[in-house]
RNA sequence: GGGAGUUUAGCUCAGCUGGUUCAGAGCGCUUGCCUUACAAGCAAGAGGUCAUUGGUUCGAGCCCAAUAACUCCCACCA
């Protein structure tokens, strides 16, 4: 059978994937065993595979792979995310380049447009994930706004407003006038950008003319007393209706119980004194905007101020805003600006650094907005979310989020759900005009709305006609904190039998910037509608950056295309690439160079299979003594080994336990194990070992797999004929068990004894093929003799009792390894090693000495540690002694 | 302004309950090799004042305190 040099990904992939989807292996059902569950983290509909979600459906994938492996009943529920701001803007934009304007549509037209284009463009995202090796159940897909998930929203708003948790309340809310849509907190980033600081003057409103007494610090114009006010924000001003300063300031005790005109508008308004003030900041007045300000909305319903509302919804002035009305708010600001300046209302402007609000969908300045929304109380639903982290019934890893997850929590504010947009779930609040008053009635549909409408209100309420739904649509997080529930149909049917089998789900991997979005909400969805968690454990992947450390964005374009990476590393070597540097928690500054060491061990292990399979296998040759200590060492050390990876995956220090495994693989089987078995050229190998060696690299594949899915299955259908429809994925993953140190420890040394033969065949400039004769004295890795023979390439072997004259010597542990040679000995280069080696090992016994000196350390110390240190000081002295012996036979 | 975290080799990171010869790994680097699976490879090697300073201890990358630098989260003083 001939088989290819190199290994090639792709002709390998398609047919794997295919195998896998035709033979329904990653389909689950509830059986009678253990359940494996993660639901994914659905993806925007819009989205398109970047970097971030290539590392976090890795983890899910190598997690849920191993699970099954396990003999877990293994589910990950893939899914995507209605995103109802992002989905909107694109469909608004599409529909734009239509020559379409949204606001000439109505509501069902515009979601019509919407629904077409989520079936046509939505969902790219899931299938770029099956190039990945993503073992979904894809018949499980869903979609937080399909019929079953919506309907289970309707049904948790209607319990919640039961339940007196979800109110509708005028708050000052975070406006997006680009997307014409509250946003909640959370979905602000602010950014440092550079402004400026406009110091305006505000006359005092007063018919008589005034002359300041020396030294008051009073300034004035043309006779008329005023104060500076600086702000960011000039155009405010049209919607001031105070001017603030602190009551303790004494440049402002004048100013008690007098009024200041706004410069330019001509308002007289009313000064308050308020400790809120920060003297030391500009003037130490402070304009009052209660509209447009969540600092001032607040002091206006302190001192009961009239609020003047100036910008319409898509940020520009309405009428209050006089001759500016209908202009932009920063084509305004500029006017304005000019205006005051040609007025003389303007002391001075200066450059100003500050932090401004923007919205995460649409980067448009937030702009404060009093308006209707509907609000969900938090307080109660946050600490019970709460004690079930700290308390560690959901563990998060690392443990580090925890300290966020807290100060989040503690500080929670009530939760901002209504959006003012069409995609995404109505609503179900319907309004009645009764009487001249205005009732509401919240029910799950239209009929039950109706319903309860004509029993509560049977002389104003006839059909639906008679009901006004409310045009808002919720939070796209309002239907994604129910998606570990929901999935299951755990809202509508709470005791079938899926949700009771899969949830809670075992690990959920996500992202830290959406812990509070997203992890916190589930958690208090579950709490509140399962009275469960809704999983077990939290893996917070870092975020992937690039090279120099900065955030990948569309913008800088330092985003490599993750499909074209597979392309030219292969899955396996991208899957492997990522997670070898992105332990839990750390963000991963991703080059590409590192899945061309993914790519290289697919090689590797592609090259090994070549040369297994390359072995003539002798029908009667019987294992020798070398063969069979070679098979028992290295079944020794997986069984070692194997119990590091699960620690490591216990823990969940996946690219640990990969590292771990890649030198499993590649050091101990590829660089000692096959070269100890390896047939001379020519040469047969007995069946015995043959069939250890099909078995261990069949058993190596198997703890690869969930890391590198292709490549391994591959490899596992080559080293053996195999079933129609059998896989890997359902192979056993073999597990730690008890092992020999002894046998551990000898291969040890018959491998730095190895090594110390090839380093001086190195340093001595003698070539690999020429062979050495060694001499050992002191305790021997005798078993392993005849390996040392083989990859040493040493002719004769021996122990002696004595010294040895005319040879090199090194040492390995207490043992010393001569190696005669008859010419080429540097003598003062010999002594100068030694009189080195002599220097440490008397510095080491010394430092020793010290220890066992100190009476409180044999008195403090365990005996254990006492007793170690005596081993010491006695290896070192023989070993002195030992380099000593062989500086003297040196000298002669 | 409040909080959290990080600092160990050129780079990215391990280092668990303070105690093995503990100063590690991978990559990169240097040297020698086209050795019959693999140059996407083989063999060998060099590289660190564990951020700084003090403390606790018989003993400190590890615990404590202070300092410095960097990162993130929260708040959002006009």
């Amino acid at each position: 059978m001939a088989i290819e040099s190199k290994y090639v990904p792709s002709s390998v992939e398609e047919k794997w994937y295919k195998y896998w989807i035709d033979n329904k292996i990653f389909h689950s059902e509830p059986d009678h065993r253990q359940p494996y569950t993660i639901v994914i983290p659905p993806p925007n509909v819009t989205g398109v595979l970047h970097m971030g979600h290539m590392l976090n459906n890795t983890i899910q994938d190598v997690l849920i792979r191993r699970a099954r492996m396990m003999g877990k009943n293994a589910c990950w529920v893939p899914g995507t995310d209605h995103a109802s701001i992002a989905t909107e803007a694109k469909v608004v934009k599409m529909l734009a380049e239509r020559g379409i304007d949204k606001r000439q549509l109505s509501r069902d037209e515009f979601l019509k447009y919407a629904w077409e284009w989520k079936e046509q463009y939505g969902g790219i995202i899931l299938k770029q994930l099956r190039r990945l090796g993503a073992s979904c159940d894809w018949d499980r897909t869903a979609f937080t706004m399909d019929s079953i998930r919506y309907e289970s929203v309707m049904r948790v708003f209607v319990d919640l407003y039961n339940k007196g948790l979800i109110y509708r309340g005028v708050r000052m809310v975070n406006w997006d006038p680009k997307a014409l849509t509250a946003v909640s907190d959370e979905e602000v980033i602010y950014k440092e950008s550079h402004g400026k600081l406009f110091y305006l003057r505000y006359f005092i409103d007063t018919t008589e003319s005034y002359t300041p007494t020396e030294g008051s610090g009073i300034k004035t114009l043309d006779g008329r007393p005023y104060i500076v006010v600086a702000t960011t924000r000039p155009e405010t001003i049209l919607g001031d209706t105070a001017v603030c300063v602190h009551p303790d300031d004494p440049r402002y005790t004048w100013l008690k119980g007098k009024r200041v005109i706004v410069p330019g508008v001509g308002r007289s308004v009313q000064i308050i004194m308020d400790e809120y003030v920060d003297r030391e900041f500009g003037t130490g007045a402070l304009k009052i905007t209660p509209a447009h300000d969540i600092n001032d909305y607040n002091l206006g319903m302190k001192y009961n101020l009239e609020t003047i509302d100036i910008f319409n919804d898509n940020g520009t002035l309405n009428e209050h805003g006089a001759q500016y009305a209908g202009m932009d708010r920063f084509a305004c600001r500029k006017q304005i600006v000019k205006d005051l300046d040609a007025a003389g209302l303007i002391e001075k402007i200066e450059d100003y650094t500050n932090n401004v609000g923007h919205s995460e969908r649409t980067d448009a300045v937030i702009e404060p907005k009093l308006s209707a929304q509907w609000f969900m109380r938090m307080e109660a639903v946050a600490k019970k979310a709460l004690e079930v982290v700290e308390d560690d019934t959901i563990q998060f890893h690392p443990a580090k989020f925890k300290n966020t997850y807290r100060h989040w929590l503690e500080n929670i504010k009530d939760w901002c759900i209504s959006r003012q947009l069409w995609w995404g779930q109505r609503i179900p609040a319907y309004y009645v005009d009764v009487d001249g008053r205005t009732e509401v009635v919240v029910a799950a549909s239209d009929d039950e709305a109706l319903r309860i409408a004509m029993e509560r209100y049977p002389q104003a309420v006839h059909s639906m006609d008679d009901l006004r739904q409310d045009e808002d649509v919720l939070d796209t997080w309002f239907s994604s904190w129910l998606w570990p529930i929901s999935l299951f149909d755990g809202i509508r049917n709470p005791d079938n039998d899926e949700i009771k089998y899969y949830y809670p789900t075992d690990d959920l991997i996500t992202a830290p910037d959406i812990i509070f979005f997203w992890v916190a909400r589930m958690i208090m969805a579950g709490e509140e509608f399962r009275g469960d968690i809704p999983f077990k454990h939290v893996y917070f992947t870092g975020i992937v950056r690039d090279k120099l450390g900065r955030k990948m964005s569309k913008q800088l374009g330092n985003s490599p295309d993750p499909i074209e990476l597979i392309e030219k590393y292969g899955a396996d070597g991208v899957r492997m690439g990522m997670l070898l540097t992105a332990p839990a928690g750390n963000d991963l500054p991703f080059d590409e160079s590192i899945c061309e060491q993914g790519r290289n061990f697919a090689n590797k292990i592609w090259n090994a299979l070549r040369l297994v399979k390359g072995w003539q296998v002798s029908a009667t040759a019987q294992q020798d003594d070398d063969n069979r200590i070679s098979v028992e060492w290295m079944e020794q050390r997986m069984a070692c080994v194997l119990a590091e990876i699960e620690r490591d995956f216990n823990e969940y220090r996946l690219s640990e336990a990969l590292m771990t495994s890649y030198k499993l693989v590649w050091d101990d089987f590829c660089s000692w194990y096959l070269e100890m078995i390896k047939p001379a050229h020519g040469a047969e190998i007995d069946a015995e070992t043959y069939e250890s060696t099909l078995s261990i690299f069949e058993r190596l594949m198997c703890i690869l797999h969930p890391f590198m899915p292709f490549v391994t299955e591959e490899i596992w259908h080559t080293l053996r004929q195999r079933a129609e429809g059998e896989t890997i994925m359902l192979a056993r993953q073999p597990l730690s068990a008890m092992f020999d140190q002894r046998v551990l420890d000898s291969c040890t040394m018959a491998q730095e004894i190895i090594a110390g033969v090839r380093n001086l065949r190195n340093s001595k400039g003698l070539s690999p093929k020429e062979e050495v004769e060694l001499y050992l004295r002191g305790e021997a890795p005798s078993s392993f003799y005849g390996i040392i023979r083989k990859l040493g390439n040493v002719s004769k072997i021996e122990s002696i009792d004595s010294k040895m004259d005319g040879a090199i010597s090194f040492m390995v542990g207490t043992t010393e390894c001569f190696v005669p040679m008859s010419q080429n000995i540097d003598k003062e280069a010999e002594l100068k090693k030694l009189a080195d080696e002599l220097a440490y090992a008397e510095g080491f016994l010394a430092s020793v000495m010290k220890k066992l000196g100190n009476e409180k350390f044999i008195n403090g110390a365990p005996e254990k540690v006492v007793a170690l240190e005596r081993k010491k000081q006695a290896d070192a002295e023989s070993k002195i002694a030992a380099i000593k012996a062989q500086i003297e036979a040196l000298s002669k």
